[in-house]
DNA sequence: CGGGTTTGACCCGCGC
DNA sequence: GCGCGGGTCAAACCCG
């Protein structure tokens, strides 16, 4: 776990990022060497519930969520009507023979797409407990087939599930430099 | 039968 | 206006 410590880098800006991906497998950990070779995050801050609701469409519609390579991690503003949106966005690299990481979220997939540039596809997920709007993307990396980008949009407004103390630990490393 | 996956259709934004 | 690419929907299907 320590290598992982100084595997990780983060590289965000923000300074009140809220992590949404609490758990990876211990199976991860035994079976694929994680890398974690980037996280970025962006904050949005807390919507009012009726805005939220509002602002889903235009986050869905928001280019930014194309970017699952970005690393830049500044804060992504979206304009549109007037209103200013900014939505929270987390993305990290897994070098790992699955696509799939047992975060401890249950997901329920709706929607694959080929993408352009990549042998590829990329997956989204919907968190499947109700009233849980969080949303991730899973893609392998066309370059390193080795490397899975996962990006997870939104904060679970649940209990994780499936508890892991390991990752629990990556976790407890990313909030500390992200500053939740 | 309930919940998850697959996949083609659809919508939307953007660039030309 | 049109085509393209990304994101979502939803019907059909699958599975435990």
């Amino acid at each position: 776990m320590d290598n992982f410590a100084k595997d990780f880098s983060y590289n965000s800006s923000s300074s009140t990022s809220q992590l949404v991906s609490s758990h990876l497998s211990l199976d991860l950990m035994n079976d694929k060497y994680f890398h974690a070779a980037t996280y970025n995050s962006d904050h949005t801050e807390q919507l009012e519930d009726d805005d939220h609701e509002q602002n889903l469409d235009l986050i869905r519609k928001s280019p930014e969520c194309n970017d699952l390579n970005s690393v830049s991690g500044s804060h992504v503003l979206h304009v549109k009507k007037g209103k200013k949106i900014r939505k929270p966005k987390c993305s990290f690299q897994t070098r790992s023979q699955v696509d799939i990481l047992d975060d401890g979220y249950r997901w329920r997939k709706y929607g694959q797409k080929a993408v352009k540039n990549s042998k590829f596809p990329r997956s989204y997920y919907r968190c499947s407990y109700q009233g849980c709007n969080v949303k991730k993307q899973v893609q392998r990396l066309s370059k390193d087939e080795g490397v899975v980008t996962t990006t997870y949009e939104g904060t679970h407004s649940h209990p994780i599930e499936k508890p892991n103390d390991n990752f629990e630990h990556i976790l407890t490393q990313m909030q500390i430099y992200s500053s939740c």
